[in-house]
DNA sequence: CGAACTGTTCGGCTTCGGTGAACGATTTAT
DNA sequence: ATAAATCGTTCACCGAAGCCGAACAGTTCG
C-alpha cells in the first residue's frame, strides 16, 4: 500500500546510504542527518553490524567490505558478464584505451565492467550509472528500444540541456535514429568535455542486452581513428561477444 | 538487547542474501526458502524495489547493479585502495602474474584488489573472503597482531586441517613467528593445492594496514623465482605503498 | 572542575510488520 | 476443453517490536 512496505528496512537503507557519504559517522551525526531518534540510529547500527555490513570502533561506524562481496556477486552471477569480459579484455588490448561494457537499468546506463587505459579514467568505475542518452553505450541500448519507449524517455528525463548534452527534444530522436541504422553510437563531448568514444550493441537472440564501448580523450580520437578503425573493431568485438553468449 | 534490534532489516538481508544466491526466484519460493509467509516476502521485494535493489519482471525477482555500485563506492573509499592500487598495477606488470591488495576484516582476509594474469584466476575476486590463515596475504597480517590475538584467533578458528592446511595448532604460531621475522609469508597450497604465492604486509605509520601478493601455479613459482626474486619485489613494492600511504 | 559533548540503555506507547486466508490470473494436467 | 494446481498480489486482524524521549555513564573540551 504505502511507498515503503516494510518501513524499516527503508530506515536501515537510508544510514547505509549515509555511511557511503560520511564514510565515517557517529550516533549523533547519523541522527540529525536522517532526522530520527538517536536511538532508533543505535538500533539499526547495531543490526547492520552483526550482519557484516557496518564496523564499529569506539563509538564510530564505517561500512565494512561486505557489500563490496555482495555487490561483485551479483556482477558475476550476469549471464552477459561472464561471457563479455574477455572480448572487453580483448578490445581493450587490441585499442590500448579505456573500454567498458555497459548494461541498462530503467533509464540508466550501468557500467558492468571498466578497464581503464593508463592515463585516462573519467572517474567511471563497475557500477557507476549515467543517463542513458549522456554517453554512447547508452545511446546505443536507447536507440534499439520501441518508438514509444523512447518518446517516453525523452519525456521522462528532464535533459538540463548544457551546451554540448543532448536534450529531450528532437536532436535526440534524430541521433537515435542514426545509431541504429549504423549500429553505433559517438560520444562527442556530452557527458565530459574532453572524451570522445564508439559504443556499439550487443545482441543476444536477437535483442540488444548491452553494448560495448571505448573512450579516451580527443586527441587520441579523431579523424580516420575515431571515424573507421575504432568503429570496427568496437563493431566486430561486440558482435562476437553477442555470439558467444547465444550458445 | 536482541541480536537484530531491527529484525525487520534482518529479514531484508536474508531476501537478499537469498537472492545473491539463487539468482532469479518467484514469491512463493523465497518464502518457503526463508520460512516466512508470502505477504512478508512480497512486502519486503516491494520495499528493495522502490530502493532500488531489486527488479521484477513479471512475477520474478532478481537483485539489480545497485549493490555493484554501492559495493564499489565503499571499496573507493578505503584510502589504502586508492593508494596502493597503482602498486598493484606496478607489481602485476613486473611480475606478469595475479596480484592481490588483501585486508583483515575481524578474521578474515578480505580481497580488496585482485589482478588476475592471463590464464590463472582461482575465483578470487574483489570481495572475496578466506580465513585469515589459509593465504600468505592473510597470514602476514595475522603474524603482525599481538600474541594474544594470535592465541586467540588460533582458539577461535575452527581450522578443519586437511592434508595442507596450517591448523590452528602448534605450527600455525610457528609459521607466524617467522614470518614476522623475515616480512614475508609464502602460499604453498594451503587455498589451492596448486597455488603458490608470496606476500609482504603494507605499513602505514608504524602499523600494518594490508598485505600485496602474487600468486600463480607451482609450475611458475618455485626455485629461485619463488625463493628470491619475487619476494624482493612483493618486498619493494609493498614498501613503497606504504611510504605513498605515510604522506 | 564542570559543562557539553559522546554512545548506550531503558520503559512505554503506538505503530507496523507478520500471518493466513482469499483473490484473480496463469499454467499444468487430465 | 476443463479442472486442478500454481502463481503473485491483496487484505484485515492482532500481537510484537520499532521508534521516541529521557536518563545513563563515559570523554573531551573549556
Amino acid at each position: 500500500m504505502s511507498e515503503y512496505p516494510v518501513g524499516a528496512s527503508h530506515t536501515t537503507a537510508r544510514v547505509v546510504e549515509a555511511l557511503v557519504d560520511v564514510d565515517d559517522a557517529g550516533v549523533t551525526e547519523l541522527a540529525r542527518e536522517l532526522e530520527v531518534s538517536k536511538g532508533t540510529v543505535h538500533n539499526h547500527l547495531r543490526t547492520l553490524e552483526r550482519l557484516g555490513v557496518v564496523r564499529s570502533t569506539d563509538g564510530r561506524y564505517r561500512l565494512g567490505l561486505a557489500l563490496l562481496d555482495t555487490g561483485m556477486a551479483v556482477r558475476d552471477r550476469l549471464p552477459l558478464y561472464r561471457t563479455a569480459r574477455e572480448y572487453v579484455t580483448d578490445l581493450a588490448e587490441t585499442t590500448g584505451e579505456s573500454t567498458v561494457l555497459v548494461v541498462a537499468e530503467d533509464d540508466e546506463a550501468v557500467y558492468v565492467d571498466v578497464r581503464r587505459s593508463d592515463r585516462n579514467h573519467y572517474r567511471l568505475r563497475p557500477g557507476s550509472r549515467v543517463p542513458l542518452h549522456t554517453t554512447a553505450p547508452g545511446k546505443v541500448v536507447l536507440a534499439y528500444r520501441s518508438a514509444e519507449e523512447i518518446d517516453r524517455y525523452a519525456e521522462a528525463t528532464d535533459a538540463t540541456p548544457t551546451d554540448r548534452t543532448l536534450d529531450a527534444s528532437r536532436s535526440l530522436r534524430d541521433e537515435l535514429g542514426s545509431v541504429e541504422d549504423r549500429g553505433l553510437a559517438f560520444d562527442r563531448g556530452e557527458l565530459i568535455s574532453d572524451m570522445r568514444g564508439v559504443a556499439a550493441p550487443i545482441t543476444a537472440d536477437g535483442t540488444v542486452v548491452g553494448a560495448l564501448g571505448v573512450q579516451g580523450p580527443h586527441e587520441r580520437f579523431s579523424g580516420k581513428r575515431l571515424e573507421e578503425d575504432l568503429p570496427g573493431l568496437v563493431l566486430s568485438t561486440a558482435k562476437q561477444a553477442g555470439l558467444a553468449l547465444d550458445r
